[in-house]
RNA sequence: UGCGGGGUAGAGCAGAGGCAGCUCGUCAGGCUCAUAACCUGAAGGUCAUGGGUUCGAAUCCCAUCCCCGCUACCA
């Protein structure tokens, strides 16, 4: 047994949740849920980043206080969990916890004491309609892209980060993979962006343009920290670095596997200026970072002008909790892009859901009822023919493990597939109704075909009992149905030895038909 | 501009010197336990293009054309 700790990004709760955050936290949820199926102690973070002075204009705009505009925001967040089923343990709001303020606070001034912190003046083009800050380059022929106003150069003192120094370390701990970035093309584009040089990045916002709203610099009131500092920290501040803790002992000091899950727009932060961060407090690094691709709806960029934000409420009112989740686990390489199309999404669950798992339990329980009255029979002498499905049970907790080490729930979720397909192969080789007639007949062929008959019928039942808890980080409600109809319980023991070994289904037991457990969709119109 | 990744069947992808594969879709057949599901078989590819190395190249080398990511204070 091991130690995990694993993080989603915290999202901005300046608009609901759209489907791309939903692939990254259930992405999240199933590498949380398959660890803790091994008997990991484990520990999932999830929370929400408020502390932007988009906020306070969003409040300001309906005319409500900001820290209710956040709170109501962030229950859109906070809501997923049961909408996605989600398993995270603990949900951090960085603009209304002390833990998070005090937590930030101590961040900043290990790093200050470690003379990485000093005030300098910052220059920039800043519009007044927008309350931020241009670059040049976001510029329409020099006027703010929104209000077409010239903007203000602005000058103000402001703290920053000595990341210029971190250079050479980060690049030693990230080629040697002591800060494990994956996939490895991430990694590439992280050490070449480091090789170019790093220079300090601005970490405080001037109290006054923040509207007040913010976690305050230590010994200056006149600034607030700027989203540095303050979103990243949430890592540790959630688990009581304030405080330094039990779950930061447990979590962060004493744990070998501290993950991190982002988006590919946001690994410079994670990857560079957040381990430097933690350098320079003298605080223990993340081990990993892994970063996913991001979600395009049928085929087009997700973006509000275009219209195509897909909202997971209604996926998932649509199609089911575990339609979506094995939509996003399955269809969307984990690593790269991937598509949301209404289409494929009827496809692949009518395909390995309905059609594939759905009708295999079916097809299972129902001869399981026809043949030995609901009670599931006990194995004979094994053949060959059973010889596929056993090599195959045999071969998944390896596979299954390193497709998880991978961060590719997509491979995992292959292999354990192919036991389905396996199985339903399997009975139309045995013909279990054939069997069935041959043993009413009697005779000593009768006998020989009930024992052929009860192996198969176990076989398969086994073989839906492994699906199952294989299934389980996945589609962790279908898998309960699953048991469910089997008569048995998902094993919580957290011994996976155990619970994958072939024959771990006690004969015996009564299943109980509970109807169609994936009803088929009716496929899109030509 | 530089760095990185990629272009393989209608779609999505795997394969990294030795007969071009998988899933979905399409077509034909089989089965009747099952959600018209399942099983078997078939059709479908100039492996982006041009050249080279090699007995042999999707695979290695060179060139070209496209696509995508990164190219800093933008979560």
């Amino acid at each position: 047994m091991s130690k995990f700790y694993i993080t989603t990004a915290i999202p901005y709760v300046n608009a609901r949740p759209h489907i791309g955050f939903a692939l990254e936290i259930v992405l999240t949820d199933a590498v949380a849920r398959y660890h803790r199926l091994k008997g990991d102690d484990t520990w999932f973070l999830t929370g929400t980043d408020e502390n932007s002075l988009k906020n306070v204009q969003a409040a300001e705009k309906e005319g409500i206080s900001t820290a209710q505009l956040v709170e109501r925001n962030a229950q859109y967040f906070h809501d997923l969990r049961d909408l996605l089923n989600l398993s995270f343990d603990d949900f951090i709001r960085t603009a209304a916890e002390a833990r998070h303020f005090e937590g930030v606070a101590k961040l900043w001034q290990a790093a200050d004491h470690n003379g990485d912190l000093y005030k300098k003046t910052y220059r920039g083009l800043y519009c007044v309609g927008c309350e931020q800050f241009y670059t040049e380059d976001e510029l329409i022929n020099g006027l703010c892209p929104e209000h077409l106003t010239r903007p203000d150069l602005v000058e103000e003192d402001n703290y920053f980060f000595r990341l210029s120094r971190y250079g050479d370390k980060l690049l030693e701990l990230i080629e040697s993979d002591q800060l494990r970035i994956e996939p490895r093309t991430r990694k590439n584009e992280v050490v070449s962006f480091i090789r170019r040089g790093l220079e300090d990045f601005s970490v405080s916002r001037s109290t006054r343009r923040a509207k007040g709203w913010g976690v305050p610099v230590p010994g200056d009131p006149d600034q607030v920290m700027y989203v540095w500092f303050d979103a990243l920290g949430n890592y540790i501040t959630a688990l009581d670095y304030a405080s330094e803790g039990p779950l930061y002992e447990r979590y962060w000091l004493d744990n070998p596997n501290r993950v991190h899950v982002i988006g590919k727009g946001i690994i410079r932060f994670h990857a560079v200026y957040w381990p430097a961060m933690l350098l320079a407090a003298g605080v223990p690094l993340p081990t990993t970072i892994f970063v996913h691709g991001y979600v395009t709806v049928e085929g087009e960029k997700i973006s509000k002008s275009l219209g195509n934000v897909i909202d997971p409420r209604d996926v998932v009112q649509k199609y089911g909790v575990d339609a979506v989740r094995y939509y996003l686990l399955r269809e969307i390489p984990a690593t790269e892009d991937g598509d949301f199309s209404t289409e494929r999404f009827i496809r692949t669950y009518n395909s390995y859901l309905a059609d594939q798992l759905g009708n295999l339990l079916n097809r299972v329980v129902n001869m399981v009822g026809r043949y030995y009255d609901g009670v599931i029979p006990a194995p004979r002498d094994y053949t060959p023919a059973e010889q596929g499905l056993l090599d195959l049970a045999a071969s998944l907790p390896g596979r299954v493990d390193v497709a998880f080490e991978r961060f590719r729930p997509d491979e995992a979720i292959t292999a354990i597939w192919e036991l389905v397909s396996a199985a339903n192969k399997y009975v139309v080789e045995v013909a279990p109704w054939t069997l069935a007639k041959t043993r009413a007949a009697g005779g000593p062929d009768g006998a020989a075909a009930e024992a052929r008959l009860a192996t198969s019928l176990y076989s398969l039942a086994e073989a839906l009992r492994l699906v199952a808890h294989y299934a389980t980080p996945f589609i962790p409600a279908s898998a309960e149905g699953v048991c469910r109809q089997l008569g048995i319980e998902l094993d919580p023991s957290g011994d996976w030895a155990h619970i994958t070994q072939w024959g771990g289904l006690a004969p015996g037991a009564r299943v109980q038909p509970g109807g169609v457990l994936f009803p088929k969709l009716e496929a899109p119109k030509a």
